[in-house]
DNA sequence: GATGAATGAGGCTTCATTCAT
DNA sequence: GATGAATGAAGCCTCATTCAT
């Protein structure tokens, strides 16, 4: 019974058709994406693809929360060293801006379900914009602690961060900034950032 | 021959079906959108939008350009009326604010083509997007030229208030924020923006 | 307006492509006929039958009623012509006889929703069944009232009379009997329910 | 090597497998009925079938010859009892209603594989009902050969009874008739035949 | 100019069958 | 022999677009 060494192949196969899906949707959208050309480029079968996926909308979800696990830790990492509060945020906008370029294919057809229309990924995209959310507020309410910031709303203050660096980064990819443009300009960000919190009504 | 009215006429039916597939765009995205719901909702006749757009891509171009025009001037309108810099700031971020509440389809729409990823809208998304970062360009060195701040790179100046403005506005209608409670956040934005602007090396 | 025209034009449509399906319907049955193919057979699109019937499930029910009402009217006329009890059951006898040589597919995409599996229709073919029941009951009453015939149990009656004409007609058919050699035995069907429903307990 | 014990085995899955097929293939007629399906509820794998069977179709067909042979022996224990023409008329009656009580599935796979549409199984219903009309056309040479009927055309008489007994039946069931109500209609329907059958002419 | 009936390319999905293990 | 993962043919249906009226 090669178990085991079966759970793995399968494992690396949802994998594999993942990427290609990313590649896919990243390129055209959900609408446009075509599962057969998802197939054929993973190397798989038409049919095969609904062995790990009930239909194309599944997929679709499935890669959308895998994209964001993934991104999730990647800015958790960035987050997770110590430092001063100014050195952390400099190390999220980079971050992104590492993740735009690195796996810009994930990073575009995130942003698209968070800020698309298609309201079929809507209640989805919200999800995954409250645990963006979530993780930047952490780091806000653990420098408050400090007495690094002192911010009263901390849910719109993350929201300015999520703003100034996911944001930020997705229009300078759009306009054709490289990433060593965008991560110049991470110093001037994160002090306005930490401007702006450290005055007296923040 | 009544020449002129025939041309208004015209026009005013170009500019109906526009508004009509603002609405059905906004709803449902490009590819989900149906051009003979369109019709039927415009109360013309299927064949008729194709005397009046070459095709449904021609279609959305249309009323992207449209919607960015009337989004522009709004834009303009509310960065016309002079005062402190920290004044307009909180201007334009009320503007995009009640944009997004006032024109929600508008928003989204043009939102979604800016941030959406179907390549077939790329470039005139970019294009939007420049000229909006031209017109926050614009602020800012009127406000530099007076002293108020000082930046050395404007484009990057303008994409960060550009994100902390319009993608802020936008996350924060996603995450069901209203008009009201965005706005509150309006002063603090233009704080913000202004601390960072007029440090030492912004 | 060439409304009547139209409509005209469209109801001949309609039929027309009622008979093709009736078809492929009864040559193949309802999973294995082919819409494409209908649709071809009929000299039309493929998406044009659409504009008649919803999908492929109302084309066949659609089929299946007007099939019914054609069988049922040509069952009423055999019925009409007044006469003795054993020359209307001839007739009917006959009726069927003829229906299953001049409008093979028909019937047998009729008998086949009436006998066949497929659940998916079994309500609507009961709903058929009863009809055919119905008009043979009616028979069955005006001859008792006329003291031709004596039966406590009508609808068991109507049944044996139906099991007797159509069922007999139908497995003769499928045993490769031609019309002529079914009707020869129309006089001999009559005379044995006559005499069934003349004796002291029928 | 206990060749008896595999060759026993075997027969017993083929077994297996015919019952299970019985029940999907009466469930859903041969086209919506589930190979995988099927397998699964035999408890075996899904190439496991194709060692038993050639394809579905010659599943289908084993499973209609194994029905045949077990509803027609039941016919002919029905029918071996000694005893009048009226007796064995009833049994042969009533054997049919138990059997469509008892083992429905069967009896509806079967009915729907002689009347149905398909004709890919109509060169073997044929031979089905062919064995069916000459279990009967033997009683009824028997009871002929005893005097107790007299009838010129064996094979339309044998029809006859078939569809007062079979179709009857199976008529009764679709309209929700219970077993016992339908046996209730044995002896009418038995002196239908008979009294067609002595009648001068029959 | 306006219409909407007709079209047919295109795509998702199912499922009988195969074959490597 | 048994398995079930993989396959890909096949089919229903949608909808942008055309064109005769």
């Amino acid at each position: 019974m090669p178990k085991i060494v079966d759970e793995q192949m399968r494992e690396a196969t949802r994998q594999h058709i993942l990427r290609e899906a990313a590649r896919e949707f990243a390129r055209l959208g959900f609408d446009q994406a075509n599962i057969n050309l998802i197939a054929e480029q993973a190397g798989i079968g038409k049919g095969t693809i609904y062995l790990y996926f009930e239909n194309k909308r599944a997929l679709f979800l499935a890669m959308l929360r895998s994209i964001a696990q993934r991104q999730l830790t990647a800015i958790r990492a960035a987050l997770a060293i110590k430092g001063t509060f100014q050195q952390r945020l400099e190390r999220l906008f980079c971050a992104f801006a590492q993740l735009a370029e690195e796996d810009s294919d994930s990073f575009n057809v995130y942003m698209s379900a968070l800020y698309g229309v298609n309201r079929a990924f809507q209640a989805e995209a919200t999800k995954l914009l409250r645990d963006y959310i979530a993780v930047i507020a952490l780091v806000l309410e653990e420098s408050q602690a400090r007495g690094e910031i002192s911010c009263q709303n901390v849910e719109a203050a993350a929201l300015m961060v999520l703003s100034l660096t996911e944001s930020y980064v997705l229009s300078a990819k759009v306009l054709g900034q490289s990433e060593q443009a965008i991560c110049q300009q991470a110093e001037l960000v994160a002090r306005l950032v930490l401007g702006g919190l450290t005055s007296s009504k923040g």
